[in-house]
DNA sequence: GCCTTTAGTTAGTGATAACTCACTAACATA
DNA sequence: TATGTTAGTGAGTTATCACTAACTAAAGGC
C-alpha cells in the first residue's frame, strides 16, 4: 500500500475531474457521492472533507465547465478573421467541447434536484447568455461591416442560432450520440448563415 | 364517509392525470409515489395496485402526452388551408401545449432515471420524429406548390425548425417562464419562414 | 524524535425511496 | 342472502441518499 496522501485542492480538483468523467455514463441522480467517491479512490464520508454539501460539488463542476466553454471559445474567436468566421468558430468551438464533455448537456438538459437547483440553473443562464452576446456582437460587426446585413435584428439571429445548437445537441442526446455532432451543426450553421446572407439580397 | 371505490380504469386514469398536475410545480425526482397517492386521494401502496412499478406510471404519462400532442397537431393541420400556414400552426399548437403542460419540456429535459430511460427515452423520440415527419411533408408540399422553394432540403428545414422550436422552450424553461412562448415562438417561426422564402427570390 | 496539523477511515445517523404482504371491505352477481 | 372478486389499507421490507462524529495516521516544521 503506497497510500500517499493528497493536498485538499488537489483532491477538489479530482473529485471536479471525476464528476466530469462519470456524467456522460451516469445519470445524474445516480451520481451520488458514493459513486463519485469511488471513482476517486476516496470513502464516501472522505468527499465531505472537502466539499461541505454535495450542491458544493455541483457548483464546483458548473464553474469548471464555465471556465473551459468560455476558454475555447476565446481559442475559437482568436483564431478567426472575419465577423462571419468567428460566428462559425465560436459555435464549432461548443459543440467540440460537448463532444469533449458530453456532461455539459445532459446537465444542461437536467432540470436537476430541489435544491441543486439554486446552484446550478444561474451557470446555466450565465453561460448561454455569454454566448449569446458573444453571438450578437459578431452579428452586430457582419452587419457594420455593410457587405451582408439580416433581414432580422442581431438577437433574433442570435436567438436562431442557438435554437439551432441547442436543438441539434438536444436530438444528439436523445439519439444516444447517434450522429457526429460537431459535423451536422457545422452544416446546419452553414446553412442558416447563407438564410441570413441571402436575405438582404432581393 | 361516503367512500366509494372505483374501478382500476378509472384510477389509471386519475394517477396519470394526477402526476401531470403535480409535474409544473414539482421537480420530476421529488414526484414520488407517496406524493401521486396524496394527490389521487389513496394510499402509498393503493398505486401499486394499479401500476406494477414506477416505471409503468412514467410510460402511462408519457404515451398521454403523446397522445394530446396528435391531438392537437391534427386540430392545428385541419383548422390551416396553406402548407405554410399548417406549418405555422402545428408549430404554434406544440407551443401552446406546452405552455398548458409544462410537465413535457421538464420530462424532455430530464434524463430521469436510469431504468426509466428505457421507458421514457423512446417516447421522446417517438414525439419528435412525429413532428419532424409532419414538417418535412408539409416543406414538400410548400416546395410542390412551386412559388417558394427553400435553398435547403425539406430535412435541413425541418432541423431548423426543430431546433428553433426547442432552444425556444428550453430558454423558457431555463428562464423561470420569463416570456411569452407562444408569442415568442411565434415571432422566431415567421422569421425563420420568411428567410426560407427569401432565400429562393435571388 | 517529538508534536501539531489535517487527510482519510470506520461506523454510524435519520430521511426517504420503491415496493411487498397479509388483511379488510366494497361491490357484483347468482 | 351468500359468495367470489378486487380496490384499498397498514405495517412492514430493503436499499440508498446526504451527512456526521470519533478516531487514526501521514506529513512536515521544529
Amino acid at each position: 500500500m503506497t497510500r500517499t496522501r493528497k493536498t485538499a485542492e488537489e483532491r477538489q480538483q479530482q473529485i471536479v475531474q471525476a464528476v466530469l468523467d462519470l456524467l456522460p455514463t451516469t445519470p445524474v441522480e445516480s451520481l451520488s457521492t458514493t459513486v463519485i467517491a469511488r471513482q476517486v479512490g476516496l470513502t464516501q464520508a472522505a468527499i465531505f472533507r472537502h466539499y461541505p454539501t454535495k450542491n458544493a460539488i455541483w457548483a464546483a463542476v458548473l464553474n469548471e465547465i464555465r471556465k473551459r466553454a468560455r476558454g475555447s471559445w476565446d481559442e475559437a474567436l482568436a483564431g478567426a478573421t472575419t465577423p462571419l468566421d468567428r460566428i462559425r468558430a465560436v459555435l464549432a468551438a461548443q459543440l467540440t467541447l460537448i463532444t469533449e464533455f458530453p456532461a455539459i448537456p445532459t446537465l444542461l438538459f437536467t432540470s436537476g434536484r430541489v435544491e441543486a437547483e439554486k446552484d446550478i440553473r444561474p451557470v446555466h443562464l450565465a453561460v448561454m447568455r455569454d454566448l449569446r452576446v458573444l453571438l450578437v456582437a459578431e452579428l452586430g460587426a457582419v452587419r457594420a461591416e455593410g457587405q451582408v446585413s439580416q433581414p432580422a435584428s442581431d438577437q433574433d439571429c442570435a436567438d436562431l442560432l442557438m435554437g439551432l445548437i441547442q436543438g441539434t445537441v438536444l436530438r444528439w442526446t436523445l439519439t444516444g450520440h447517434g450522429f457526429d455532432l460537431v459535423a451536422e451543426g457545422r452544416r446546419l450553421i452553414d446553412i442558416q448563415l447563407s438564410l441570413f446572407a441571402k436575405g438582404n439580397l432581393r
